[in-house]
RNA sequence: GCGGGCGUGGCGGAAUGGCAGACGCUGCGGUCUUAAAAACCGUUGGGGCAACCCGUGCGGGUUCGAGUCCCGCCGUCCGCACCA
């Protein structure tokens, strides 16, 4: 600190000035190291995460938005005594550094470095509770190695696998997705291109393996349950059974349905254009019809699919073939239509037009037959009437022995039956399908196996990793790896038999990183394994986790994934990474529309910063309303919390100032402190055990105003003031760290306040001793009277009864009722 | 279309079935100042001189009492969407 500035804070006694005040404290605390976290401390363990960001250059004030509050509550856990694991790293691979690393005409290794510096520098200015010593980036060869040992324990286990098959192809960042990462079935998630099919042969990871695991877990975790149910609807869990149509020409064809007790209403069949049957099933006199509509549904599903499924017009032809229904014998026939899926099912189905919408605007397009075998209880369908198709539940009927059975009974009832005549059998499907890591781009953790022409797929041994991604490859996008063109990554020799080989040209998917990076800041350095299993044990599963709501599925399905795989590789202890999730909303600009550089309403945190100081920024974000409802930017409230800042920290510098006293304070006014104090402790906690910033601010401004309101010269040097006063500062310390560290110091206190305990308030000392008592006279307010809180209802009757005001609008009428609840309200009924 | 959330002053929002609008912003009035800014004080849902009356998207209902619970609409946001 300069003289001047020393001087400034000297002769301010009153004066608040954000940018000294927190410059001097960054600068004390980065050298003290306040925040370095103890593995071996003993007591509790909290770890608190945050979803590490992707190194893009500049925090914005999102990553603002994002980060006040859980740092917040780390705070709040640590001085409740927790030892607290609040850790940060960067999402540093990927798409979005490379493109922008193209776009800049810099190596992404450099920019990310580059980034991630300014970054760190601006969470420091921000104040951030984080053990930079723990820092994790993704794209360093210490992290991705460990990428790498994981793939390849899940190759051996059989949870990777290479498969050829159509997969979504981005043009624009030429490259394939996976599922998760492409919306509506449309368009690329990273730059909203179209994407289109590619018949490719990429790496998979049997995501689906666990899907049944995925779903049943959700229900114990404590996640908003907005996302557990985009996580169940993505997951899709299909009960139903799987039933064999014979074909004429002696083969099976298999559907899957929910609906078995329908199935004396199939009058069709339908088959997904790209079934492998199509060609065979197809008749000659109808070979030209069919291959023409396959090739267009293919430029379809390419082209204007979106329109497609937005208006449902329903297209298909006829193969000419016929298959047999089991249960009854009948020839019905094939039809191929592209509103069957091949991903979903066996992608074939049985079309029951009477109980399946999509079935039933099918058969009335192309004239096919419709059959009702479900009648509601109480009315009776006929198929030439309707006009739509019947779902709900009735009784079945035109189905041979089961007519008259009621749907929920019929549909096991059926599924038994054909279980015992072998034409079926009950099943489950999923609409999860695995997750395609693979990527034909350089800014990537490169997929540790080789191409060996007489081994075939040679894992890379443990020994030889990390395989590094070289760092002098051209990385243009040109459709394939650019490690294809780098001759010496590509080529090596193979691992089994040691003739020359080549390598893998595939990167990971950068979700792969974060599937699992946490378990790496408890061990950071580790070189053993992916993570000291030790640490990992002591610290997760994680115990909060912040982020987003946009990782609602992808992110956090593969990381609940990854966790499975682990715990199953009996490298961790638990099956669920993340026992409470949090999510935060958006923050919009000022006009409610999403914040945008190109159009200038993006709010930049620095120069707020600098006119304010972070502290009124951190609060102005928490005091905007529900965290997790995010909102538009406001820029003039932030003076609110400036005015607030400075209201606190005058009354900590007046306590400060004043000469210590032992002069006795009036009882009446330690009572009326202490309630105060107290009542504000216990609000504040429970806010933030709530995760409610907004009314927490409010808590402590009116704390402010209180103390303010109340305050008395004379007991200015009190111990009792001073206990007040201090009880301000150590509430005010998780939600603005800098001038809460000033103030303790102001005080005179030991540094530093983020040490100190957490107040404890006392109910009796909350409790108030004269309560306001609502009286109402049929509903309407009609009186207050000041009464004990615990006063009995007769005593309440009396009183009452002996108000001038009560008596007045009980205009002489009978009381019919008396409604007492206690220490609050009253209210009488008059006729 | 299906599922979920949300509709409260000029604005952001607060309210275990019990005083609607805490708290903050804005606006208005004032103190200080040559002046302005900052700061501080007062005031700020509508109507009415007042007593009071009316007010939580709309229409019903339950209740002594509904912003809150139930039913039906309307609006809005999000998710899913030909998933058999």
């Amino acid at each position: 600190m300069t003289e001047q500035e020393t001087k400034d804070v000297l002769d301010g006694a009153g004066q608040y000035d954000p940018s000294v005040i927190e410059r001097r404290w960054r600068e004390r605390w980065e050298t003290d190291d306040i925040y370095r976290v103890d593995d071996d401390s003993d007591r509790p363990n909290w770890f608190s995460l945050t979803m590490y960001p992707y190194p893009s250059g500049t925090l914005h004030m999102g990553h603002w938005y994002a980060f006040s509050v859980p740092d917040a509550f780390a705070r709040f856990q640590r001085m409740r005594g927790f030892n607290v694991l609040f850790p940060m790293g960067f999402d540093a691979f990927g798409l979005p550094a490379e493109n922008a690393a193209i776009r800049h005409h810099i190596h992404p290794a450099r920019w990310t470095q580059e980034n991630t510096e300014q970054m760190r520098t601006q969470y420091g200015q921000m104040g951030a509770m984080i053990d930079w010593s723990r820092e994790v980036n993704s794209s360093t060869p210490d992290f991705y190695r460990w990428n790498q040992w994981i793939f390849l324990r899940m190759l051996e286990s059989g949870l990777a696998y290479r498969k050829a098959g159509p997969v979504w192809w981005c043009p624009t960042d030429q490259t394939v997705l996976a599922n998760e990462q492409v919306i509506d079935d449309t368009t690329c998630e990273r730059c909203g291109s179209l994407v289109i099919r590619r018949d490719l042969e990429q790496w998979f990871f049997r995501i689906t393996e666990y899907a049944d695991e995925l779903l049943a877990c959700l229900d114990e975790l404590d996640w908003p349950e907005r996302v557990k149910t985009m996580q169940r609807n993505w997951i899709g869990r299909s009960e139903g059974a799987r039933l064999r149509f014979n074909l004429e020409n002696g083969e099976a064809l298999e559907v899957f349905t929910t609906r078995p007790d329908t199935v004396w209403g199939a009058t069709f069949m339908v088959l997904a254009p790209e079934h492998p049957l199509v060609q065979e099933l197809t008749t000659d006199s109808h070979r030209a019809e069919v291959a023409e509509y396959v090739e267009q549904s293919r430029r379809r599903s390419d082209i204007d699919r979106l329109s497609t499924a937005e208006t449902r017009e329903k297209s298909g032809v006829f193969t000419g073939s016929y298959a047999v229904n089991p249960v009854n014998d009948e020839r019905i026939p094939v039809w191929i239509a592209d509103y069957v899926l091949m991903g979903y099912g066996t992608g074939a189905i049985m079309a029951v037009p009477a109980h399946d919408e999509r079935d039933f605007a099918f058969a009335r397009a192309f004239e096919l037959p419709i059959r009702v075998v479900i009648q509601p209880v109480n009315d009776e369908l006929d198929h030439s009437s309707m006009t739509e198709a019947y779902t709900g539940n009735g009784v079945m009927a035109n189905s041979g022995q089961f007519d008259g059975l009621r749907v929920p009974e019929g549909v096991s009832q059926v599924i038994e039956w054909l279980r015992a005549e072998e034409r079926g059998e009950p099943e489950v499907t999923f609409r999860l399908r695995d997750w395609l890591i693979s990527r034909q781009r350089y800014w990537g953790t490169p997929i540790p196996v080789v191409y060996c022409d007489s081994c075939g797929i040679v894992p890379v041994p443990d020994s030889d990793l990390p395989v590094l991604l070289p760092l002098d490859a051209e990385f243009t996008p040109t459709g394939q790896s650019p490690l294809v063109s780098h001759q010496e990554f590509l080529a090596t020799t193979c691992p089994t038999c040691g003739a020359s080989a080549r390598r893998e040209t595939d990167t990971m998917d950068t979700f792969v990183d974060s599937s699992w990076y946490w378990f790496r800041y408890t061990s950071p350095g580790y070189t053993d394994g992916p993570f000291d299993p030790s640490r990992v044990a002591k610290w997760t599963p994680v115990d909060l986790y912040c982020g987003g709501i946009e990782h609602a599925i992808l992110h956090l399905l593969y990381a609940r994934f990854f966790t499975k795989v682990l715990a199953d590789q009996g490298l961790v202890d638990h099956r669920e990474p993340f026992v409470r999730l949090r999510n935060q909303g958006m923050i919009l600009a000022e006009e409610g529309t999403k914040m945008s550089k190109s159009r200038g309403t993006q709010v930049g945190p620095d120069e707020l910063v600098r006119l304010h100081g972070a502290d009124a920024l951190r609060l102005h974000l928490m005091y905007l309303g529900p965290w997790d409802q995010g909102g538009p930017w406001n820029t003039r409230g932030i003076t609110g919390m400036e005015r607030f800042l400075r209201r606190a920290y005058g009354l900590v510098a007046e306590a400060a100032n004043a000469p210590q006293s032992t002069s006795d304070v009036d009882p009446a006014f330690q009572r009326e402190l202490s309630r105060l104090t107290h009542k504000t402790i216990k609000r504040v906690t429970q806010d933030l055990v709530d995760f409610q910033f907004n009314t927490m601010v409010a808590a402590l401004i009116e704390f402010s105003s209180g103390l303010q309101a109340m305050k008395r010269d004379e007991y200015l040097g009190t111990a009792e003031w001073r206990s007040a006063i201090e009880s301000l500062v150590l509430l005010m310390a998780p939600s603005s760290p800098y001038v809460a560290e000033e103030m303790w110091d102001l005080l005179g206190n030991t540094y530093s306040v983020h040490h100190q305990e957490w107040p404890a308030f006392e109910e009796e000392l909350a409790a108030d001793d004269q309560v306001e008592l609502i009286v109402q006279v049929n509903g309407k307010v009609r009186d207050r009277l000041m009464v004990v809180p615990d006063l009995s209802e007769d005593g309440a009757r009396e009183l009452v009864m002996a108000s001038a005001k009560v008596q007045e609008h009980l205009g002489g009428g009978h009381v019919r009722r008396w409604i007492y609840v206690p220490g609050k309200l009253v209210n009488l009924v008059v006729a």
